[in-house]
DNA sequence: CTCGCTTGTCAACAAACGTTGACTTGCTGG
DNA sequence: CCAGCAAGTCAACGTTTGTTGACAAGCGAG
């Protein structure tokens, strides 16, 4: 956060050094903004770098986007653990998470960034592929795609409810009646115990 | 749709009309496309007017789109009828909804302008107060605003997974068991009947 | 008929964007 | 030690964007 300097070199001249910093600073970058909202000269200043080495690294703007994407998309460490309160777990974890930190959320990449038809297209891809598919085969049992949709529908209208509308409701008095309530449904879901 | 000649005055002089036309093309193009994709020479054309008419009639792209939320963010058309049948009016509304209609919708509006931080400003305003105030006013109960929230959040969730993930899941063979799947969950946050 | 206000168009603006090619700087193998 | 390649910078491009001010045209009142 403190490296806007330019001139002195700040890192010994390493490729593979160089290509890390700006992916990092790409993933929290898009993370936090969205697809579109993030320049490439943005990218490029986060990591210490020229905007050029960005493009010339990776391609594009929307490479660069893909490979973040592709590298960090994944569920197993959401749904692990005892299966019992993966319900609870989640439904904590979705509803005390800090919006505004930095750390890598692939919901909040995927709400900030899905206008974009060109960074849709990517997210859609690895959605399912890295994320509903491995749910559903986790789940098991009865209409499993569609349950598996349905949790992460959950989580994402509450992901979107917090970033958006984050001001009147949802507030720290209420948490813990949200947890109470959103845990059951998603552990329902979970255990195919609706309908 | 096909109104795009612009030499021949195409309507009488009638700045009311032509107000009305604009508000209209930019309810769609908001809608359909999300905030920052639509340009006021889109809206312009649309309307059948020029650019610099859509700003001098608004201000601003941004009062413009101010405008078209404000007119037309309301719950009150979700919500009603005989309350023990609106969660499963609700999904089935949510998922048999075509997504690439014209039709307004102030969800798609929501979710394809919600990055945009000014956007997401007007939005959040009006969210509250035009949507979620009024159903937790018709929810009452223990917890109302935090059911409300949790509602929208659901509703917003599927309408995202439509949206972004449409592809793969959510098929016309699965409509059925994802209608009766989600018309309960909503069912019981309105008659409070989780936790 | 004609004056004048309203309604509408046109051209241009400054800023930001991704991207490119030519240039400079630094490390390293022989 | 120095040639050569890799690593990085710099200036510029072509678009697109919202917005503005000056100008043209239409309609109603007198």
């Amino acid at each position: 956060m403190g490296d806007t300097q330019a001139k002195r070199p700040l890192r010994t001249r390493n490729a593979a050094a160089t290509r890390a910093a700006i992916l990092a600073a790409a993933r929290t970058a898009f993370t936090q903004e969205g697809y579109e909202h993030v320049g490439v000269r943005e990218i490029g200043a986060a990591a210490g770098v020229d905007a050029a080495l960005v493009i010339r690294y990776f391609g594009s703007k929307e490479r660069l986007f893909a490979v973040v994407v592709a590298e960090q998309f994944d569920a197993s460490s959401w749904f692990a653990g005892e299966r019992a309160t993966v319900g609870a777990r989640l439904a904590h974890y979705l509803l005390t998470k800090e919006t505004d930190t930095g750390a890598f959320d692939p919901l909040y990449l995927l709400l900030r960034s899905a206008p974009n038809p060109q960074a849709a297209a990517l997210l859609r891809a690895d959605m399912n592929t890295r994320f509903l598919r491995p749910l559903a085969d986790w789940l098991g049992g009865a209409d499993a795609s569609v349950r598996a949709e349905l949790i992460v529908a959950c989580l994402i209208g509450i992901a979107m409810l917090r970033e958006v509308v984050c001001s009147d409701l949802l507030a720290a008095d209420d948490t813990e009646r949200a947890i109470a309530l959103v845990g059951p449904v998603l552990q329902a879901y979970i255990d195919g115990a609706v309908g």
